[in-house]
DNA sequence: CGATCTTTTGACTCTGATCAACCGGGGTGG
DNA sequence: CCACCCCGGTTGATCAGAGTCAAAAGATCG
């Protein structure tokens, strides 16, 4: 029934999505570690963020998956980008910031509260600077994100789009170890991927179909499998965020 | 010609856009005028940012207007945002964060250094909290216009998005007092328009040529008069960004 | 006064939206 | 236990918004 990641401390995920942008020192881990184990289980729908309150309760999302959007008055809905296990949200580096978008858990989710790594880089970024330097990453990341957002329903044909979003779920998830090879788990509804490609479910549902009978992907209950990732990226024109540049060289 | 903004330094036009978001003490408006006087001159099409560069040389675009895009192999281009005069770009409050996106000017331009406010909001916040404070939304407003262009060009149609655009760009110009009531220069190419909206030049400008018919707006040689601002507003469900919470309240 | 760029117009096509109905599974309540 | 219902996915038919192609008409600029 719960199909939720299997028993692991909050910090796991995050330590393993962290560890990809930044060396992490045994006191950086050590932190991770001790952050609060408890996390909260919450329903679909529960408002993660709230568009207009003031950013300052910093969260994981430990499991489960959620996303930002904004409503027309008409009903139309525009979701920005979706919030994955082991991102986290709630948090901005500019202080007093307000939440410029409402964000909602379109699954079943645990939370768990974040404020320790974020004091941690804030006040005492020199003492942390893995932490620091892998958290601006992520802030990178997800600016990326939004930006390829823009390219795809901008620019890009229903098809292509299609693509794109799911090499880049499929790449988010494998960061953080949820991506089972070329397999991934899809929790989110046609509708839902629909209101984030800017398209109608009908149309996405077709697109779909035409994905999987160019043998491009399949999909079946929950999940989803890149059959030829290499086909897939080139069609979409997808390429991996490079957020840094490389630290070693030679 | 040359229909620059009369002669005025460079401090001038930030010092207006900042007043905006916060109290400016003496000594902070003092180091805004100091800031170096020069400015340089650039033609149409100067690389602003290369995507992939270390933001590391932050500079105020004093006059003329440039955008932040990328390109799809085939051509197609998705404009990001517009940069206004005004607009500090190449910048970014995460160290070492390297650059998304191109960004190339659109017109004649002139841009000013500008590291000094940069060293000022960042090594010396508690020094100059007013100039900190306005930094910090300036840079929560980009996001905002960003998540607007998403909306935009996601859910809706071609005539609400054209609407949108151009009251959002009044709103901005206004703030710089570049505005001259509803009047505002427009010195972008359809062609540019069309590629910030995701749509075809072609499209466009039937889109325009409707707002007009419509008695919507007004356009002629390089400007747009927004002629029943409220209505515009209604049909592209246009609201300013709300960016800080209200800090004077009765 | 050409040459080039931008805007405009016309004709046609097509991608994607809309409307409506149906299917299938899982839960629920009688 | 079964009927019912609701939700999500699928299908079909039709429609319309927006793209494409092509060319003309204005602007701008050496």
């Amino acid at each position: 029934m719960d199909q939720r990641t299997p028993v692991a401390p909050p910090s796991d995920i995050l330590l393993r999505r962290l560890s990809h942008y930044a060396e992490l020192s045994p006191a950086e881990i050590g932190l991770l570690e001790a952050m609060p184990l408890a996390s909260q289980d919450v329903g679909v729908g529960t408002e993660l963020i709230v568009e207009g309150r003031i950013l300052d309760t910093p969260r994981l999302l430990v499991s489960g998956w959620a996303c930002r959007f904004r409503m027309l008055p008409d009903g139309r809905r525009q979701i920005f980008d979706f919030i994955l296990p082991g991102d986290m949200y709630g948090l901005c580096l500019r202080p007093q910031a307000i939440a410029l978008t409402t964000a909602i858990t379109l699954t079943q989710a645990q939370i768990a509260d974040a404020s320790a790594l974020w004091v941690a880089i804030k006040d005492r970024a020199d003492e942390f600077p893995g932490l620091s330097d892998a958290c601006h990453s992520t802030a990178s990341l997800e600016e990326a994100y939004l930006l390829n957002q823009l390219v795809r329903v901008g620019r890009q044909t229903a098809y292509e789009r299609t693509a794109h979003l799911i090499l880049e779920i499929h790449d988010r998830l494998s960061a953080v170890g949820l991506a089972d090879g070329a397999t991934i788990p899809m929790p989110l509804t046609q509708e839902t991927i629909a209101d984030a490609l800017g398209l109608s479910v009908v149309h996405l549902n077709r697109t779909l179909q035409l994905l999987r009978r160019d043998h491009l992907i399949e999909s079946r209950a929950g999940f989803v499998k890149l059959l030829q990732p290499e086909q897939l990226a080139d069609v979409a024109d997808f390429h991996p965020p490079v957020i840094s540049q490389k630290r070693k060289s030679g």
